[in-house]
DNA sequence: TTTATCATACTAATAATTTAGTACTAACTT
DNA sequence: AAGTTAGTACTAAATTATTAGTATGATAAA
């Protein structure tokens, strides 16, 4: 099993995938570097946290040079999609019309954002 | 402080939650209840999530015979509004552009909820 | 009034998540 | 070659979430 319906990325598992997706490959040091930048971190908390990723099999790694490079294993849109879904049906029980009314009336979609659904919906007519 | 930007309900917390939404009040009694009808669950348990509910602000409680009545100090819409805001900024860093794409993109949309969205849309304009 | 029931408070055990320290090894540097 | 650095494996502590047991007191029933 290629980690097909995956559990939802906790949040600092998230934090570290999106390094990856950035900067489509890169060893504990690489992402630790990125992550020092915003926050206080640890070298081996980010290798604790890279070592679990490949464990769910989020992400896949090999050796070069003497370190690990991992990779995602699935793209970006792929894992925030079953993210959203696994929202959606916990939250809305499944049903996603509630969310996508309640972002509409909160105005909480720029113009450019409202632009883009009218022309999604549109297409898909 | 009365719980304003208040974090997001866990899972069970939340299960709990929809149920005293839809009572409107409750006891511990009436929740556990209704949780049985679905699950096994312990009375004990059930009372001390409420406790947690109650530390945390989402319910209030008061004396009624000899047992507590607990009432939410939030509505419904606004709590779930608050976790879906958490979760777009979470996930989308604040833009729910791509969330309301994704979703449009993967037909997780009823046609009933397309034309709500459309009629939403049009009455925002 | 004695007993059974019900509600709460307190305690605890388990699991998941997050963070990081220590020991060891390989490989550059000087 | 000796010492420093980088990398990994293993271990563990702290936190949060979830579940539930036990003790105790109050009320209702017999």
């Amino acid at each position: 099993m290629i980690n097909e319906g995956a559990k939802p990325l906790t949040e600092s598992e998230l934090e570290i995938m999106e390094v990856l997706w950035d900067l489509e490959r890169g060893t504990v040091r690489d992402v630790y570097e990125i992550l020092l930048e915003r926050r206080k971190v640890a070298y081996t908390t980010v290798m604790t946290m890279m070592g679990i990723l490949e464990e769910k099999g989020h992400v896949r790694r090999r050796k070069v040079g003497r370190a690990f490079e991992y990779v995602p294993s699935r793209p970006r849109q792929k894992v925030i999609a079953s993210m959203v879904e696994e929202f959606v049906s916990r939250v809305f029980k499944g049903s996603a019309g509630p969310l996508v009314a309640g972002l509409l009336k909160d105005k909480k979609l720029s113009p450019k954002e409202v632009a883009e659904i009218e022309r999604l919906l549109k297409e898909n007519s």
